[in-house]
DNA sequence: CAGCCAATAACCCTATCGGGTTACTCGCCG
DNA sequence: CGGCGAGTAACCCGATAGGGTTATTGGCTG
């Protein structure tokens, strides 16, 4: 494990705070080397085709994009992209699409420092790591099934504070079709009412506020 | 400004990394000192007890309890404790009970680095210091009245789905009061309904999920 | 100590929500 | 090419939400 195998990372965060915080980890690791840091998505992009990085490390908050999109775009362009999701968020649906769009990891900041240069050298090593409290949380809503664009686009306007009539004025739909797209969001998020899965939502994820 | 007036420095964050990184930044500046790091509120308490430190760097979100709670805690025993809130929360309540409870200035985790070492210069001069991203956020509801503690509790069993006949039976007063309660908490949040009232409440820092 | 505010409560009334049922039309997948 | 799921829509109906009004109590404050 010498310097014939250095691992070349690039992170991609908008908190330079943090980004000095994954530096200093980085650098303390002899086979490791930080390429470059980058603080939205369109750097991310950029920097990926100029340096070809071995691991990138992803916050999924950016300030012009989504770090699901940004990592869609990486992997359509570079599909053996090695690319880890570094995130405060806990939403099972943002670990679900991560992971879908190709992400080889999904951390939480509030991880120990080693564990970040384990799953580095994990994820180098080919093999995709989901810490136990991720993996958890990812089991607790496993047979659930997804929301549809439209249902969670009705859901956007009921946390708007719009009444089923309103929402079917704005959408050019009928009160009645937005009454079951409702009713099948509760269903499906097992809410007692459009209230509480506005807040099951948020919780997990699948809508912000 | 020479070794005579060091500024001795505690951070408590329960983020490793980012600690990682605030102990980078401040140890980057000649004329500060990091004394030690604290990862929860009880920590923060012993830390600033036995090292008392100039300036104490804070994050909300802690394991144990509040960083509001912790640094009421601190300010009681130590008035003159010099505490600055970091965090990326942004719910202007939030802001405006750290401010309240004593908290010398409030800056978001976001901010550049040396926006950092500045405000640990002004607030270690006795400066009170809220960056203006913080500071419009404040503004923009400057006139609205706060809830009550009961009403924040009510709200919070709307949240989790209730009807206001369970929500009475669970905090056993009538029907009749919880309405009444939710009807106020609508009124000074704006809010068109229940749902949006607890969507306006949990993005403005009054609750979580 | 007078007054104000938070919390409590009851009554009435209408709008809205949410449940059950049935049905049509796409587009997709086997 | 037949079925299946998503989106659309209509009807009925009981339960709930939310608006208006009035009133009592207890604690804090000028």
């Amino acid at each position: 494990m010498s310097e014939k195998c250095v691992i070349r990372v690039l992170t991609v965060d908008d908190h330079p705070l943090l980004r000095e915080g994954i530096a200093m980890v980085i650098k303390s690791q002899p086979d490791m080397e930080l390429l470059a840091e980058g603080s939205n998505g369109k750097e991310a992009l950029e920097l990926f085709r100029r340096l070809r990085p071995d691991i990138t490390l992803m916050d999924l908050r950016l300030p012009d994009m989504s770090g699901i999109d940004a990592l869609a775009s990486i992997r359509t362009e570079f599909p053996e992209a090695r690319i880890i999701i570094l995130t405060t968020f806990e939403g099972d649906v943002e670990v679900r699409r991560a992971l879908k769009a190709g992400a080889y990891s999904y951390l939480l900041k509030s991880m120990p420092p080693k564990d970040l240069i384990e799953t580095i050298r994990q994820v180098h090593a080919g093999k995709k790591r989901i810490p136990p409290d991720v993996a958890n949380r990812l089991a607790e809503y496993l047979g659930d099934e997804a929301l549809s664009a439209r249902e969670i686009e009705v859901l956007k306007h009921v946390a708007g504070g719009n009444s089923n009539r309103e929402i079917a004025k704005l959408l050019f739909i009928s009160e009645e079709t937005v009454k079951i797209h409702i009713k099948h969001v509760m269903e499906k998020l097992n809410a007692n009412d459009r209230t509480e899965a506005v807040a099951i939502a948020v919780r997990r994820g699948i809508m912000q506020l």
